[in-house]
DNA sequence: ATAATTATTGACTAATCGGTCAATAACATC
DNA sequence: GATGTTATTGACCGATTAGTCAATAATTAT
């Protein structure tokens, strides 16, 4: 009993998604998301609110698609050495191909959004947390029961965001490839 | 045979940084730097040029100063376990502290600007050089010479940005205190 | 068909953005 | 003290910012 939207949701929210992932937050307008989605901004504002609240619509649906992909990953098929190479190695591919600057948005709302707001910080902590569980449960049959799994966890998400913020930084690759072996090694 | 400047150079260079630390680029605006320095815009623009230039020197007091105090702890006196469990440390008691937001202005640099200013890039790649080769000077006395101090300076580098984002993002200290731990059983 | 409801549209706002500039002030040199 | 040079000042600029809103359009329910 109303005007139906004329725009498909999925699609628009991966544009907005884009951008952001793309510029950031602060470096984004809202003429740069009118420009991705093709709504015009009266539209984006009824359909889905101001642009933080665009920014919560886009990191969720990177969390859904992009870092869902990543956990589906991690606890499916193969060993642990495999899982964990492959992790690294999207980092090196991305940064190799070299054509899209965005890196990793969650790495990238951890340092630029999360510090100044909340939403995005609990979102951000949360999907750290999936993210954390994620390499457990893919590393924890495969090391001895000495090792303590979950700290090893910790200890790959963390190499894994410094692998991100390297090669955004354009550092050398080799140090991404060096933190993948040493990773590796720690599995023994 | 001119007028002298009346302010405190290393002051404005100090306030400039902590305002570019804190929000980052984009968020900062040349009014917050009037604010912070005291010095008016005409005035700014006089002595050191716009945003961009005034970014860039806040970059490089960053490095002549936090950067080069972590260099010199890790060249100077004690031993590479102690130096590498100071560096994560320094993460730890900084996100325990909880006041200042900031993290680590090369790692912001490294994920807001250094993809979109390649002066920003060139810098913030040869402080990581720069950073690497203490890292690696602490350890290759104490590591067997069976394994590679370069790969390792390397992880060791990777882990520690990874920790700055982690520590940024609230994360469960943790997995920064875990991340030292294995820092430091690839150590031996 | 009419009414009710919601989507789309684009003009509009006030505020802020980075940056400029002419006037004035303070110094060193002569 | 006059002159040359640079620093400081604050008003000013056009462009852009996020956000609003009344008018119009498209649909469903009655």
């Amino acid at each position: 009993m109303a005007r139906p939207r004329e725009f498909d949701e999925v699609r628009v929210r991966e544009a907005l998604m884009k951008v952001f992932w793309e510029k950031g937050y602060e470096a984004t307008s809202m003429q740069d998301l009118v420009d991705a989605t093709g709504l015009l901004k009266g539209s984006l504002y009824g359909a889905f609110g101001g642009k933080q609240a665009l920014y919560m619509i886009a990191l969720a649906h990177y969390d859904q698609t992009r870092i869902q992909a990543g956990i589906d990953m991690l606890t499916g098929e193969g060993s642990a050495r495999e899982k964990i190479t492959r992790l690294f190695d999207t980092v090196i591919d991305a940064a190799k191909a070299g054509v899209f600057a965005g890196g990793c948005l969650l790495c990238n709302a951890s340092v630029e959004m999360a510090p100044v707001d909340t939403a995005v910080e609990n979102s951000v902590k949360s999907i750290i947390r999936r993210f954390q569980a994620a390499v457990r449960t893919a590393i924890e049959t495969a090391v001895k029961p000495s090792v303590d799994a979950a700290a090893l966890s910790g200890f790959i998400i963390c190499a894994y965001f410094g692998a991100r913020v390297l090669a955004k930084a354009g550092a050398p690759l080799q140090m991404i490839v060096d933190t993948r072996e040493q990773c590796l090694k720690d599995l023994n």
